[in-house]
DNA sequence: GACTCACTAGAGTATATACTCTAATAATAA
DNA sequence: TTATTATTAGAGTATATACTCTAGTGAGTC
């Protein structure tokens, strides 16, 4: 494999697994047993390792979130697009965590996240279309349609942090890409109360694959 | 004003406005024109008086989270605690932001931030349970309730940083707190379905008020 | 063999960062 | 007054961080 690409995989490696803001460039040339002056022959700086990563999430999330407009959507669809973008957002995980102070670093960054949020938002707007062409779930108004996409891109993308924040040490070390699609019971929530009669079963049914063993948090009482 | 006081002050201000990561004691102590060591005589180190903001910010949210149980929750109140939890939210910004880093610095953070969650997903449950009995939503499932309420938390907790990204650098340097707001917009579209026939339309007017006034985010189509 | 060129090592640098140390001053108590 | 304590200034330090510079090496080409 090209030093280039070690240095990317390597970096997306060690950003996920300790956080972007504790991983130096020396950091990553030390993992790689190369030298820092090495590194910075394949990339001008930190930022530029940081972006490129970036635009491989971008163009994963995008691949899976191609919407076929020829034909209605099916729960199978649903659950692919689900099952994807948690896989995404798993093997991209340091870009959220980190999310605001790298946008602030990075002009392009911002810039094409910006679209790249709206892409994702449009393709949910798009999915509940079709789901209601499909008879999944029931038509809805386009106000409601967007802000429920909006919830589900909320939901979606702050799962992860809660995951790792609302557990003890004792669990965020070692989550689980398991643990982490129950992120899609969540999902599946917020659809409840717009299924089809003839849907609800099925969807219900799916959704109880996704849910929590333990409960999610404890049950501490304000005063 | 104690100095000590100040220092928390300015601190909080400056990591609101630029990011805890992008501030060091040294800013601190330059921006309120002491010296680093008088800074260093109040605090033992920059984790400490993260920590310290942090209690005011854990008090506050506690304090607004008291739930009464000796009489069912009206509208008034379910727009109290959206109200003063965006408030909230607003006033400590700096801290969700960086969430994840200084949990990992800071076991005490860490700890006391697990069961703040806690007690907010369980007041949480409990202001549904309270409106439920003042007939503003149906009653629901302990389940769907539990779910429920974890999605009012993850939209509540993202909504900022949805608004810091999802705009580009036009708009996220002024964030009013006006903006923020439109939260309640999106926590109150979760309701919808379970509005009992009576509140539907006080409930939905209520939302109206915080509708975004420009669509949220633009209409990009993925490929 | 001479030459090119992509690639690599490794020492080095300017700056930043969190934090310390000493000495001094202001406030308060005896 | 004297003694004590709380507070402050400000220079200084050890370490880290992102990044640069010079000097190569080794595979292929003419």
């Amino acid at each position: 494999m090209k030093t280039r690409d070690k240095i990317l995989l390597s970096s997306l490696e060690l950003f996920n697994e300790r956080g972007e803001r504790n991983i130096t460039t020396n950091h990553i040339s030390a993992y790689l047993a190369i030298s820092p002056g090495n590194l910075y022959y394949h990339f001008r700086n930190k930022s530029d390792i940081i972006y490129e990563i970036y635009l491989e999430y971008e163009k994963l999330v995008d691949y899976y979130l191609q919407i076929p407009d020829d034909r209605p959507l099916t729960l199978d669809d649903l659950t692919f697009y689900l099952e994807s973008v948690f896989d995404g957002l798993w093997s991209y995980r340091f870009f959220h965590r980190e999310l605001e102070f790298l946008l602030d670093s990075d002009q392009r960054l911002r810039e094409d996240y910006r679209k790249f949020t709206s892409r994702c938002l449009a393709a949910i707007n798009r999915i509940f279309d079709g789901l209601a062409e499909g008879g999944v779930i029931q038509p809805q108004s386009e106000d409601l349609r967007a802000a429920m996409s909006l919830n589900v891109w909320l939901v979606i993308t702050n799962w992860l942090a809660f995951l790792k924040t609302a557990h003890g040490s004792e669990l965020s070390n070692d989550l689980s890409l398991g643990q982490l699609k129950q992120g899609i019971y969540q999902v599946l929530t917020l659809e409840i109360p717009y299924l089809t009669p003839e849907f609800y079963r099925p969807v219900m049914d799916l959704r109880e694959k996704y849910r929590p063993q333990l409960p999610v948090v404890g049950d501490e009482r304000t005063g």
